[in-house]
DNA sequence: AAATATAGTTGACTTTGTCAACTATATGGA
DNA sequence: TCCATATAGTTGACAAAGTCAACTATATTT
């Protein structure tokens, strides 16, 4: 590996470390950090979960997704019911306003991608789209 | 744009979200945080500069960089000297001390690429770095 | 000269994240 | 079966990171 693909490499993560914080800078305007916003797409999607599954899957603190989940809870946005199987655990799921909540996230989320790429002809953004599938095949 | 498009790129973002997140927890082991390095790469780069290029060049809080750049002088990482045609702002450059421990995060900087890429071969290499420079030219 | 803008500092505060101790349950042996 | 150890999640205490507005001093505009 040559010094300029090292140098190469850290310019486009200095540049994308500064595209994502303003992406992520509190969420879009809602009051969900980007954290919180995680949480709720990995319960989403995975439709049913456990806390320890996010933790594994977010690398998050578990005294600190406790909390989250908490004020979730507390604002309805899911459900915690006993597992079956693990008396220790709980099984995570959405609730119809937290359903809500996450939809607007995301339809915001897709908002501001789109709002990036306005200027972006058809082939720039094939270009663009390609080149992160590769990035994203290659370091994975 | 089309919704896979959308879709892809968000998912680009969120992998490529953690890689940072890794890269840059607690920099590498140092004491310093993200925005000290990322602080330190704009005097050591610039030469000189002021506070207010480095709030414009990151987005940092003006009264969060002051504390950093107080915290710094205390650490003689940096000096101050009063600018000549502004007598509000003073110049900034990294001390002898300062250039030696940016050096290190720079070198540590390059190990955690050269790791993160070690398993790559020439060819997936330069796919690689093509792809980082094709979004930049691309998003910037 | 007065009004307004900019550079940077400081205090007060909120948010975000970390760490260890703790309870309760589960699990893999002896 | 009983014991040791591991895991799920909660809680308290704390530290780090970041925000906001008020303030001083100097520059710039009108």
């Amino acid at each position: 590996m040559t010094d300029q693909q090292v140098q190469q490499i850290r310019s486009f993560n200095r540049f994308y470390t500064d595209l994502l914080g303003l992406l992520d800078s509190h969420l879009l305007d809602s009051p969900y950090s980007l954290a919180e916003g995680r949480i709720l797409f990995e319960i989403a999607s995975n439709g049913e979960c456990r806390a320890s599954d996010i933790i594994e899957t977010l690398s998050i603190d578990k005294g600190y997704l406790s909390r989250i989940l908490k004020k979730f809870e507390k604002e309805g946005l899911i459900e915690r019911k006993a597992s079956e199987n693990d008396k220790r655990a709980s099984v995570l799921s959405l609730t119809q306003p937290g359903m809500k909540v996450f939809k607007e996230l995301d339809a915001a989320s897709n908002q501001q991608i789109e709002k990036i790429t306005a200027n972006l002809d058809d082939s720039k953004l094939e270009t663009l789209v390609s080149s992160m599938t590769r990035i994203l095949q290659i370091l994975r």
